[in-house]
DNA sequence: AAGTCGTGGGG
DNA sequence: TCCCCAAGACT
């Protein structure tokens, strides 16, 4: 790691800025500095890009145009407005953070990084980011785009998966930032590193600050940042039962923890909690346990049949899904053990539901259509 | 400290 | 198909 002197660091500011006043992005939640927009505009931005996120914030804003609104929202509309972003307890969290801000700050956001990180949901970096961006307190916010600028300008070598890495970036851009711009100076960082400092095919020869890029002078951009790489997804074997109740749709809902807490689907079995005695299982066996399991865990008498259509495939960050489907098919009765309920085509566009439902549904009317 | 928690895009 | 990556936080 190198060490860039206070006539560097100055130079470096002002090409920063100029260029971020001329080429930085015009996107929604820039309009002003309203902490409920940039907060939510964060939330939204993590693990996430922003042509994905645009859409998203527009319609949010629109259904939830205050932390009031917000606090004051039924979760299913909620997760509806989340629906497709991912990291669902994002949204879910906000609403806890909005009830805290009005239970506990009188509504008024607390405007240091270290006052916002006691909010639930807000880490070092967005709270570093809202109280740079609205409250202009010159705080660094380490996120993916500064790990890989800043390892890439100064040749920093540390692991940036290990947790302590992330100090000691901030202690490094704490140095350089300009104290009466902490807002642009992080945005223009982003800007950087989602444009000219790209992790696969950065375009550092037209980068407005290539001449301070140490790692892109010595041929070694791609080296940074060093980060530990991730295991391969689990792989975890379902069954679908795509089920109607009379003229409606069963649909159950996932529990309030874990993995799309609180999200819908049709009846989804994880293969091993059926008793089926060994992996690769005939159609009319997995038949026929599936009806057991409906008798035994839902008091439910299924008819059922295999959908000739192949497996659908959803891979999590940390678990693959491989989703066999069957059709089936219950009489109106009483749904007391079952954790979910019938609906009509209306209602059920309505329920929030995963990705991997999406999947489900298409497969489904693919056979159909047949 | 290491796992958990989604989805879309690109190579 | 698979892997990696993208404005992280929580447990």
């Amino acid at each position: 790691m190198i060490e860039w002197s206070p006539t560097t660091i100055k130079a470096f500011q002002t090409t920063l800025l100029t260029w971020y006043d001329t080429a930085g992005r015009d996107l929604p939640w820039r309009r002003d500095q309203e902490p409920y927009h940039v907060w939510v505009s964060e939330i939204m931005l993590q693990q996430t890009q922003v042509q994905t996120v645009i859409p998203y914030y527009e319609r949010f804003m629109a259904w939830f145009p205050t932390v009031t609104a917000l606090a004051e929202a039924p979760e299913e509309r909620l997760l509806k407005a989340w629906e497709g972003l991912g990291y669902y307890s994002r949204v879910r969290n906000m609403q806890r953070c909005a009830r805290q801000l009005l239970a506990d700050y009188e509504g008024q956001w607390p405007q240091t990084a270290a006052a916002l990180t006691e909010l639930i949901g807000i880490g070092p970096y967005t709270a570093g980011a809202i109280a740079s961006i609205a409250f202009n307190e010159p705080v660094p916010a380490v996120d993916g785009n500064a790990y890989r600028v800043f390892s890439r300008l100064l040749e920093i070598d540390a692991d940036i998966t290990k947790p302590g890495t992330r100090q000691l970036f901030e202690r490094v851009i704490s140095r350089i930032m300009p104290h009466d711009r902490p807002g642009d100076f992080n945005q223009a960082i982003m800007d950087l590193g989602a444009s000219y400092m790209t992790a696969r095919q950065p375009d550092t020869e037209h980068s407005p600050v290539k001449v301070f890029n140490q790692a892109y002078l010595d041929g070694k951009e791609l080296d940074y940042p060093v980060r530990t790489k991730k295991p391969r997804p689990q792989p975890i074997d379902y069954v679908a039962v795509v089920t109607k109740m009379g003229p409606d749709w069963l649909m159950t809902q996932r529990g309030s923890q874990g993995m799309l807490a609180n999200l819908w689907t049709v009846p989804l079995i994880k293969l091993a909690d059926l008793d089926l005695p060994t992996e690769t299982v005939p159609s009319a066996e997995l038949v026929t346990a599936v009806i057991a399991y409906f008798k035994r865990e839902y008091q439910l008498t299924l008819t059922a049949e295999p959908l000739a259509v192949r497996p659908v495939t959803h891979t999590f960050t940390h678990q693959k899904w491989t989703i066999q489907l069957l059709s089936g098919q219950v009489a109106p009765a009483d749904l007391a053990f079952f954790a979910g309920k019938s609906v009509n085509e209306e209602a059920l566009s309505q329920l929030p539901m995963p990705k991997v439902q999406t999947k489900i549904w298409d497969r489904y009317h693919s056979a159909e259509a047949k």
